[in-house]
DNA sequence: AATCCCTTTCAATTTTTCTTGAAAGTCCAA
DNA sequence: TTGGACTTTCAAGAAAAATTGAAAGGGATT
C-alpha cells in the first residue's frame, strides 16, 4: 500500500474508533496526523491534510495539549507555532488513562459518596438494593482507582514492573 | 436524601458518564433503572420510571440485552415480558470488558494488520515513522489484548486470582 | 502607532445521533 | 380466524454535538 493512503485510511479509522470512545472524530484524527508526522505541523499543515477549518483545528489542537499528549513547539524563526505528539504510545496511553480517571472516575466516586445514605425503612426492598448496587460500584470504582494509580504511579513498582515485562 | 430523589440523581449521573464513554444516554438510564430495581422491570415500567418512548426502551433494552448484562425474564401467568439486570458488578464489568474488546479492539487489530506494510523508500522518514507508529500501537493492542483475555478469561489463573484478591 | 502575521473565539450552520409514535408484526386464546 | 395484548420497526422530527468562517485579539516589526 501507498503511504499516503496507509496515512489517511489510518487517520480515518482512528477517527471511527475516537467517537466509539466518545472523543470528538476530528481531535481523533488530529492527533492521528501528528502520530504519524515525523516533524512538527503547523495548525495550516493540519487544516490542509485533514481538509477542516481553522477554528476547529484550533479547539481540537488545544484540547489535545490539555490531555497533555501534544505539545507546542516553537521553531526559532519561524512566527507559526508547531505542534508535535509524543511518539511514545506507551506513556500517551497512561496520560490518557490518567486524564480519563481524573475526569471521569474521580467525580462519579465523588457522586457515588453522596447517595450512599439514602433515608427510610432499611427492611424495603427498594432501599436495600439501591444501597447494594451504589455500595459495590463503589467498591469496584475504588478498586480501580487504586490499580490505576499503580499502572499510572511514577514509581516503578513491582507490580507495574511485572505487568510491563509480562505484556510489553 | 430521599430514595426517589437519590434514584432519579444515580440515573441521571449515570447517564451523563455512559455518554462520556460512547454510549446512548438513555442505554445507560435504562440500565441504572434496572441496577436498583429489585425486580424485573416491564417495559411499560421503564417508560414511566424514565418518561421515555416506547420504541426508545424497546432499542435500547435491546442493545443492553445484547451487551449480555440484561435478561428478558418470563414471568409465568404474565404476557408482558420482564427485564432483569445481573447485580454482580464485577461480572457485568467483566461482560463489557469482553464486548468492547470484541467490538473495538479485535477491529483496530485488524486494521493496524493491514497498514504494518507500506511501500515506499525505507530511508524516507515519513515511511520510518508511520510504520515505527503503527507497529508501536499494534504491538501495544496486542498486550492489551492479552491482559483483557486473562482478566475476563473464564478460568481462573493465579494472575487473576491476585488481581481479585489485590484490589476487590 | 500602524501594519502584518498569526491565534483565538463564538454565533450561526451543518452534521450526526437520538427519540418518537404510528404502523406493522407476532403470538396466543377463544 | 379473529381479536386482543404485546413487541418490533423505521421514517420523520428533535436534540445534541461538531464545524465553519469571519471578526476580534495579540504581539512583534517597521
Amino acid at each position: 500500500m501507498e503511504l499516503t493512503e496507509a496515512k489517511q485510511q489510518f487517520i480515518n479509522s482512528w477517527g471511527a474508533f475516537g467517537t466509539q470512545w466518545g472523543i470528538n472524530r476530528t481531535m481523533a484524527q488530529i492527533y492521528a496526523l501528528l502520530l504519524v508526522s515525523p516533524d512538527p505541523l503547523t495548525q495550516d499543515d493540519i487544516m490542509q491534510q485533514l481538509v477542516i477549518s481553522r477554528g476547529n483545528v484550533n479547539m481540537n489542537i488545544r484540547d489535545l495539549i490539555g490531555w497533555g499528549i501534544v505539545e507546542k513547539i516553537i521553531i526559532s524563526g519561524e512566527r507559526k507555532e508547531h505542534f508535535l505528539a509524543d511518539k511514545d504510545i506507551w506513556k500517551a496511553s497512561i496520560q490518557i488513562i490518567k486524564e480519563r480517571k481524573k475526569r471521569e472516575l474521580d467525580p462519579m466516586l465523588k457522586m457515588l459518596g453522596q447517595l450512599e445514605n439514602v433515608e427510610g425503612d432499611k427492611k424495603d426492598k427498594h432501599v436495600k438494593q439501591f444501597t447494594a448496587v451504589i455500595k459495590d460500584i463503589r467498591k469496584m470504582g475504588t478498586s480501580a482507582e487504586k490499580m490505576l494509580d499503580m499502572v499510572t504511579g511514577v514509581e516503578g513498582n513491582f507490580f507495574t514492573d511485572a505487568l510491563i515485562k509480562m505484556f510489553k
